[in-house]
DNA sequence: TTGACAATTCGATAATGTTGCAACTATCAA
DNA sequence: TTGATAGTTGCAACATTATCGAATTGTCAA
């Protein structure tokens, strides 16, 4: 496995590895699932009603996420909109797949 | 998502977030498929030789993949052997299956 | 322009994680 | 039994991370 591929799991896996970081991408892939079915938007400010932490801290939590490629924001005027980056999606499901 | 999955989920992804431990997972991963193969065994003396880290630290890191079940190990005589859960991985997949 | 709302940045603090040294236990071989 | 080797435990130093309050930026609607 070369060092390069091994610095981005661990980047992804750091991300992963927080209750409310993991709590916060399994929301993106929910409603970024639903948004496919039904054409709406995940936004960071409906997420962070469902987690008990301030705005900051979303913030910051999302910014790791977005660092470790696991997902992309978007501007769409006041608000934040998140998907899932299907590239991350299938560079680890291409690592467990042994 | 049930909260026992998410906490055992993180547990892992933690486990798998540092590079060394993310290397001697992976060590063990392909020590595994080669024993498999060939009838050997995956000793954690072998795979101490290819981390640059003390034996004290080793261990810790073991201690911490067995406690989040990725791995399992199994004393013979002298030398402690280290085996990939199935399961985990079984887990790990599913997850990233979507 | 002003007020309201969404999100970000900064700084401080508290909590966790990493590592190795030293000392210890366990097992084997002589 | 003694010495050598493999691994563990406890402890302390050091580094990293998580969280929030306060202040700030960006956007929209009135």
């Amino acid at each position: 496995m070369k060092d390069k591929d091994a610095k981005a799991l661990v980047k992804m896996f750091k991300a992963l590895s927080h209750p409310n970081r993991l709590q916060l991408f399994v929301e993106i892939l929910e409603q970024s699932e639903a948004a496919f079915e039904e054409g709406n938007d995940c936004f960071a400010s409906t997420i962070m009603e469902k987690l008990n932490v301030g705005a900051p801290t979303i913030s910051h939590h999302l910014k790791e996420l977005v660092n470790a490629e696991l997902i992309s924001t978007e501007r769409k005027g006041k608000f934040l909109t998140c998907q899932v980056n299907p590239e991350a999606m299938k560079r680890l499901r291409g690592f467990f797949a042994r």
